[in-house]
DNA sequence: ACAGCCTACCGAATCGATTCGACGTGCTGG
DNA sequence: CCAGCACGTCGAATCGATTCGGTAGGCTGT
C-alpha cells in the first residue's frame, strides 16, 4: 500500500533523460528543446507526478515560501478587530507574489510542541505589536538570521518597523473637539498593558502597549487632565461597558468621548443612545482606525483614518525587501482625519 | 558578509563527535552520556548553533508541520465570521501538539506564483466549505496522498467532513416558532451560491452553499411557504439592509424571522428597532451559531448553539488522525436549541 | 578468564530537488 | 575545411539533518 510517491529522478529515468534535465523542465531556468520537454511531461504525467516536492525544493533553494505571522494566543480576539483583519490581507497579497503564504504562529499557549519562530520552516516573520514573552525566542530568530518585521512595536535595533503616527492623529481629533468648543473630554483607551485590563487609567500605570500610550499621549497633548478609561481591548461590547460607566451619572459626564478605536466609538455610541443620550447633540464621539464597523449604521464615525490594508502591505514589502537581500527602512504610515457625523459642538454651545 | 550559518556538522566537528551523535543530542531520540550531551551543547553554543534547520529536518522526516487552510480571497472577509474564527482557534489548538501550524493559502487571487495546495509543504490541508474553482487543484493535491479534510462541504468520496446538522437544528428552531403561534414567517438566508448574491429567493434557483440549503431546508419543513431573502454573507450589515426590506411594509411584515445565522439576526433586529418594532413583541426572531455577537446586547438571541471550537477542533483531529496514518470517519456535529429572549408569541396572540 | 550483553557512539546512506561547469552535437562564417 | 559558437543535455556535488545497522569497550556471571 506504501506507494513511495514519484520523484523527479523517475521521471527523468521513464523519460530516459538525467534528472538535471527534467528538473529544468519543471522549473523552466534553463531553455530545452520542445521534444525533450514534452518527453517529460508525458512521463510526469504517466507517473502521476505533479510537481517538486516542495519539501526538498525548500532545503535546496533555502527558501520556504512561508512567512510566520506570530498573533496572540487567540486568532478570535485578533481577527476581531477589523484593523487586523484588512491587515492581514494586505500582508497577505504583497508576499503572495513571493510565492509566499502566512503560517499563524500562536504565542502564549504552552503546548509540548507547538511551531515557534525556531521549528517553523520560515522565510521572515512578522510581529504584530511585540510583548515581552517573545523578545526571548525573538532574539534566538534574530541570530538565526531570520529576517524579522515589526508592526507597530519595538522588537530592538535592526529590525524595521511598521508604524502609525498615532500620537500627532490623535491629537488633531483632540484638537478638533477643542475648536468645537469641547472641555470636558473622556478618553477610552485600548488595552494599556498585558497586565492591566480595564479600569480609570491612574496617572502612574505603566502604560506598555505602544499604541495605546502613544493615541492617549496625543489626546492628552490637547486635553492634559482628561480623564482615560481603559478597556480590555477593542471590541463594540468594551465600548458599551465604558460607555456605560462614563454616562452613568446624568451631572458629571463629558460632552465628548475620545475613543481609541472605530468599534470602542461604537459601543460608546450604543451606550449613550441606552443613556438617552443623543449623538452627536448630548455627546460627541471619534473614534479611530476609519473601518466600517458592522452595525454602526447610519452613524458615520468621526475619526482617523488609517489604512490597515497599506499597513499590511508595507510589512509585505518590507519582508520581500529582506528576502532579496535588501534592508528596508522603518516606516511610518499617517492617518487623515475623517469627519463624519458623530461630533458637534458642546450643548452649552449652541 | 556571508557567513554561512552554522550546521549540525559544524558542532559535532567542533565537540570531537559525529553528526549522529550530535542529532540525537538535540532530537533526543537515543539516549546519550551526559559527558557528550554537554560537550554537544557547549559547542552549539560556542558556534551559535540553535537547533536543527526545519528545511532540512523536514525533507528528511517527510514532515513540514504545516497544515494549510484554505480560505477564501479575503481574511477580512472570512474572518468577520465570528464561527470562522473560534473554528480557527479550535482548530490550531487541536493540531498544535503536533507541532503543526496553520498556513492560510488563499484562492481567487490569481498571483503569479501564490502558494498553493501543490506548492506549499504542507502535511495536511483543510478547507472550509469546499466552492467549485477549488475542485480542481484539491484533485491533483489528494492524488498527490495530501491528508484533507472538509469543514461543511463535500469534497468527494474519502475525504473526511465536519458536518453540522444544519437541517435538524434549523427545524427545531422553526417549529419553536410555529409552536409560539407564528406562521407568517419570513427566513434570511445566507448567501445561496458564489454566482447568487442577495434578493428575494425564487424556488428553481440552485443552492450550491451546503449550510444555506439545509438550513433553509430546515426552515422550510415546517414552514414550507416561508419566503426567504437572501443576502451576500453573514454580518449585520447584510442582516440589517434585508431587515429594512422585510419591514419596509407595515401592512405585510412577519411576525417572526429565521435568521441563519447571529450576526443577520442582529442586523435583522437593528432594522426592527429602526422601523419602530418591538423584538420579540412585535417580531420575534432567531439566529443560528450561538456565538458572542459584539454589539448585540443586551438582548440574549434565541438561536442555535453551535460549537464553532468543537468543530475546529474535529477536523484539527481528523487531521491528526490521517497524520498518523489512520482513517478518520466524517464528524457530525449537533446544535443545541437555546431559547433567548427575542422570541415570543405573535401580537394576535397575547 | 571467557562468553555474552549492554551502553554509547560512529559511518554511510537517504530524503528529493537544484545548479553549474563540462561536454557533445550541428551549424555558420571565413 | 576547420575554428568557433550556440544550443541542449548530462554528472556530480550540494542543501542539512536523520536513521539504522554495526562495533568498540566495559561490565557481569560462572
Amino acid at each position: 500500500m506504501t506507494i513511495r510517491r514519484a520523484t523527479i529522478s523517475d521521471v527523468a529515468r521513464e523519460a530516459d533523460v538525467s534528472p538535471s534535465t527534467a528538473s529544468v523542465v519543471f522549473s523552466g531556468k534553463t531553455p530545452v528543446s520542445d521534444a525533450t520537454r514534452r518527453r517529460v511531461l508525458a512521463a510526469a504525467a504517466n507517473l502521476g507526478y505533479i510537481g517538486p516536492d516542495p519539501r526538498a525544493a525548500s532545503l535546496r533553494l533555502g527558501r520556504s515560501g512561508i512567512v510566520g505571522v506570530v498573533v496572540g494566543s487567540s486568532m478570535n480576539h485578533l481577527f476581531l478587530d477589523p484593523v487586523q483583519r484588512l491587515m492581514m490581507d494586505g500582508l497577505a497579497e504583497e508576499v503572495a507574489p513571493f510565492g509566499a503564504g502566512l503560517l499563524l504562529l500562536r504565542t502564549g499557549t504552552d503546548v509540548e510542541n507547538a511551531p515557534t519562530l525556531l521549528t517553523a520552516p520560515l522565510d521572515a516573520a512578522v510581529l504584530i505589536g511585540c510583548d515581552l514573552p517573545l523578545r526571548h525566542s525573538l532574539d534566538a530568530a534574530h541570530s538565526r538570521g531570520l529576517p524579522i518585521v515589526v508592526i507597530e512595536g519595538d522588537a530592538g535595533p535592526g529590525v524595521p518597523r511598521i508604524l502609525l503616527d498615532n500620537r500627532d492623529a490623535q491629537r488633531t481629533a483632540a484638537a478638533y473637539l477643542r475648536d468645537l468648543g469641547h472641555t470636558d473630554v473622556a478618553i477610552v483607551t485600548l488595552r494599556p498593558s498585558f497586565e492591566v485590563g480595564g479600569g480609570w487609567l491612574d496617572a502612574d500605570v505603566d502604560i506598555t502597549i505602544d499604541v495605546t500610550r502613544e493615541r492617549l499621549e496625543g489626546a492628552r497633548d490637547v486635553f492634559p487632565t482628561a480623564p482615560a478609561l481603559a478597556t480590555a481591548g477593542s471590541s463594540i461590547d468594551e465600548g458599551l461597558a465604558a460607555g456605560r460607566v462614563l454616562f452613568a451619572d446624568p451631572h458629571r459626564r463629558p460632552t465628548a468621548v475620545i475613543a481609541q478605536s472605530d468599534l470602542l466609538a461604537a459601543g460608546v455610541i450604543r451606550a449613550a443612545e441606552e443613556a438617552g443620550l443623543a449623538v452627536p447633540g448630548d455627546v460627541s464621539v471619534t473614534g479611530f482606525d476609519g473601518v466600517p464597523v458592522d452595525g454602526l449604521a447610519p452613524y458615520e464615525l468621526t475619526t482617523l483614518v488609517q489604512s490597515a490594508t497599506d499597513k499590511g502591505r508595507a510589512a509585505g514589502a518590507a519582508v520581500a525587501a529582506m528576502l532579496d537581500g535588501r534592508t528596508p527602512a522603518s516606516v511610518l504610515l499617517s492617518c487623515t482625519f475623517r469627519i463624519g457625523d458623530t461630533t458637534g459642538p458642546p450643548l452649552s454651545r449652541r
